[in-house]
DNA sequence: GCTTGACCTTCCCATCATGGTAGGGACGAT
DNA sequence: ATCGTCCCTACCATGATGGGAAGGTCAAGC
């Protein structure tokens, strides 16, 4: 099978297949007389668990050990779910992070008119001089 | 007052000062006979309103907008609240999408073991050949 | 056989916000 | 004069992805 059907089979893109295999992440795929890509089912396997580990927010480096993991028989699952406990505690802080962003900003836009008039606490408050805010974590109430 | 105070006081590293300034974000500063970067309080202000733009989530481009309104005496605040509240859209997407991820994650460590031994239903479920799963969206139950 | 279109190849560039580094000049204190 | 700390510009790197150019290959139809 050629790239483009496995891209199309996988749902990654041809262009990302390429770069997967530049970087070593993925094995050489064989190749053509004419020196296409060629892939197997087995080939098709790796690359949907790259995109299942890539649709769970996993980094490109994580997925190369979890896939090292996949392919060894002598793995500790402790390993895999050290891995997958970092990343959750990981991702609940990018979750803590942007949830404190959105309260503070919906707090603000609420306050906010949304009229054709200049008064704005959103942009008084993103101009505050002093530190009084600290940063912009610290909602006002 | 030098780029380095201006940094420090800000928060905003000179290498950021520098890179606003050379996308135009912020008008070029004036310069000593030397070429040194010259900050007045006034454009420590500007500076602050970025720091707090970023630590709200917006983009450059974003707080680009929000600072020719922030300079402009005739805007009308439904247009900065139209930006604020097309954010809040988009930080609610990313949280959504992220906790998604992390329940589906949260729930596949839940049921591994983490002992010593391979059987490991994280692995096997990236490793799934077929389609049942759908995208990692969707969790098993 | 020849053309055409769809596919494949490699290589380079762009994104976004930020950090790093290198090579060189400026300034202030000793 | 020297030393340490600051500043300047200019380039490179990140991570994951998309875009495009320039050229080779393949299969179908004429």
């Amino acid at each position: 099978m050629n790239i483009g059907q496995a891209a199309s089979e996988t749902g990654v893109s041809a262009k990302m297949i390429r770069y997967y295999e530049s970087i070593t992440l993925l094995k050489p795929s064989a190749r053509s007389d004419a020196g296409y890509r060629i892939y197997t089912p087995k080939d098709l396997h790796a690359l949907h668990f790259i995109k299942r580990g890539r649709g769970l927010g996993f980094s490109l480096e994580q997925i190369r050990e979890l896939l090292s993991l996949w392919q060894n028989d002598q793995r500790a699952s402790a390993d895999v779910k050290g891995i997958a406990l970092a990343h959750v505690a990981e991702l609940n802080k990018r979750i803590t992070e942007l949830t404190e962003m959105r309260d503070t900003l919906a707090h603000l836009a609420q306050s906010c008119h949304g009229d054709d008039k200049p008064d704005c606490p959103i942009l008084q408050s993103l101009g505050l001089a002093g530190e009084e805010q600290g940063d912009t974590k610290a909602c006002c109430h």
